[in-house]
Parts: structure tokens; C-alpha cells; sequence
DNA sequence: GTCTATATACAGATAGAC
DNA sequence: GTCTATCTGTATATAGAC
């Protein structure tokens, strides 16, 4: 699997997007077949189930997982910083992967469930040696989730009310200043 | 629609926990009829589409709101203590409305979302006066929406990394010393 | 008010041609 | 590797008996 098919990102690429805008539900073969421009019988050549499809996304998670963690524990603002400028919504490919595994965990898939988690312990992990005890490190851990939800709860393209430009700067100031040792 | 007829709050209550415990998908009409020990055409007396029972939901929502937001106002230690304390999943009716309403936003229905922007709406009127700057006030909804979303991702009874008892009073204390003015 | 029976559409998945 | 055709189950919704 050193090098994967070109066709086979493009229909990942098309059930991550269909998850994230549309939702879950409107997320079926078919649709993800349309949206990638092939066929039923030709998505299936690469993903003989909805499950394998999921599996992917995981997969994409884990792969987008190390680069952010190195890019947290190496920027020069510092990793807290870091870490919350990238939870807003970029529109990053791991923010995208993140949101439409959260579509697949709400509707019963553990697996997503397990992925998400695991990458949440991760955060906690690297931010961990940056803050003063385990309350402010929950203190930055839940902000973050905020506004990941805000993000997820914005479908079909209306934007939540999530903080941009000078407004995240102040609120990043004020998070470090209360989570700082 | 003063005294709405037990049958029919019942049926909510089993589309509402379908939402909660299984997710969008499995929330059918087949579903909840059985899970409210009614037969599918008991069950389109009362609601004669998917749509009304969103509403049904959403129309459940508002009601539970006005209590909410008053209790906020007067509780006695404080507004933003008791946000943040009802904003962790107590179990409370409130809160299960609000997830339930996350998964149907997530799936498209625009008027769950809308109806989940106007309690957040109602929470920020009844906390500005409490809070510092408009920073601070967005610091504590973020918080307060954290605990939701790890909440929300917590589908089939696996509980999210969310703090309780001692934990969750520290953090409450940091907020508040984060925001008071 | 609550039921059964049924119509229509679409979901995931298989078989096999090219 | 990509396609069409098709099977089987299930979703929403309607009709009408009791």
C-alpha cells in the first residue's frame, strides 16, 4: 500500500466531503460513486464495503495525525498556540478528515469513535509538558472541541459563531494566560 | 396544544433516545414506533412525517429552554457556575433534546440547526453581563460547547474524557477566575 | 386513535461482461 | 480496473379497516 491508486483518494476525497456537507445519511455509495466520477462496480473494486470506506477515512486520520503532532511540538509560537490555531476550521485536510469521522462516530461506528480518541490523547499528550496541572490542560483541551463542534454543527455551508482573525488571537491570549505555569 | 396527549410524548421520547444512544440513522419511524410500543400508523396519527417529529422535538427544545436560561439567572453561585455545571450531560432533559437536535443538525435538517443557534444565542444574553469582554464570554460558550461535543461523540454508552466532581469544580473555578472582571 | 397492508424509492452488495 | 444489471432489505408514506 506504499502507493495508493489515484481513483481510490478521489472516492475517499468524495465520502469525506459528502460527510462533511451533507451529512451521514447522504453520504451512500451511489452518492460517492457520482461525486468521484466512477461508477458503482468501479468504487467497489477499491472498497468492497461501506465499512472499508470508513476504514480508509481512519486510515487518512492516522496518516494526517503525525504530521500535525510534529507541526505542534516544533512551532515557533509554541505548541498551546499551535494547537488551538489549527482546531478552528482551516479547512485543512486533517480538520476535514476530523469532522466527517465525527459524522460516522455520531451515528454508531466505534471505530470512528476509537480513532477521534485516540488523536484527542495524543493532543493531551504533547500539550501536556506545556501546562500548569491536568485543569488547564482540560481547560485547552475543551475550547478546542468548542470549536470543533461549532464547525461540525455548520452544514450545508452556514458558519457557526466561531471566533476569527484578532478575536482568536485574544482568546488564545487568555487561554495561555490561564493555562501558563 | 395546551395538554398534548401522553401517547404522543412518548413517541418523542423514543425518537429523541434512538438519536442519543444509536444515532441519526437508526432513528427510523419503524424504530421509535416500536421502541414507544406503537404500530407505525399509531405513530403517523400523531406525527405525519419525519419532519413533524423534528419539529416535535424542536417545538420540546423551546420549552425547555425558558426554564433553563431562568434557572442560569438565578442560581446562587453565580451564572456561569451554573451554566458550566448544566452544560456537562447530566442526564437532564435539556440536555438530551440538545444532542439529539446535534444529530439531526449534522444531517441537514436546518432548522435543528437554527434552533440550537438560538439557545446559544439566549445562553450568551444571559452570561454577557457576567463577563469581562466579549473574549472572556466566548471562552466559557467554547468550554461550555467542548463538553457537549465530547458528549455527543460518546454514542452507545462509552463515556467521553469529560471531567466530573472535584475535576469538574476546579475547572469551573479556573473559567471563572479566567473571565471575572 | 390505533391497527394492517401495501406502494414506491433507495440503500448496500453481488455477478459477470468488457 | 471499470462498467451495467440485478438481488435483497429497509425507509418513508398512503389507504383504509376496526
Amino acid at each position: 500500500m506504499a502507493r495508493p491508486p489515484r481513483a481510490r483518494d478521489s472516492v475517499l476525497d468524495a465520502f469525506e466531503g459528502l460527510l462533511i456537507e451533507d451529512g451521514e445519511r447522504a453520504a451512500t455509495m451511489d452518492a460517492t460513486a457520482r461525486r468521484a466520477g466512477v461508477s458503482k462496480g468501479g468504487l467497489l473494486y477499491h472498497f468492497r464495503s461501506k465499512d472499508a470506506l470508513v476504514d480508509g477515512l481512519i486510515e487518512r486520520l492516522r496518516v494526517l495525525s503525525v504530521d500535525d503532532i510534529e507541526q505542534i511540538k516544533t512551532a515557533p509560537d509554541g505548541p498551546v498556540a499551535a494547537f488551538m490555531r489549527t482546531s478552528i476550521m482551516t479547512g485543512s485536510a486533517l480538520d476535514r478528515t476530523i469532522i466527517a469521522l465525527s459524522r460516522l462516530a455520531q451515528n454508531g461506528h466505534s471505530s470512528a469513535s476509537d480513532a477521534l480518541r485516540d488523536l484527542r490523547t495524543l493532543w493531551e499528550e504533547a500539550l501536556r509538558p506545556e501546562t500548569r496541572d491536568e485543569t488547564a490542560l482540560q481547560l485547552i483541551m475543551l475550547v478546542s472541541d468548542g470549536l470543533y463542534f461549532n464547525n461540525a454543527l455548520a452544514v450545508g455551508g452556514v458558519p457557526g459563531p466561531v471566533p476569527a482573525g484578532h478575536d482568536l488571537d485574544a482568546l488564545i491570549e487568555l487561554v495561555r494566560r490561564a493555562t501558563r505555569d
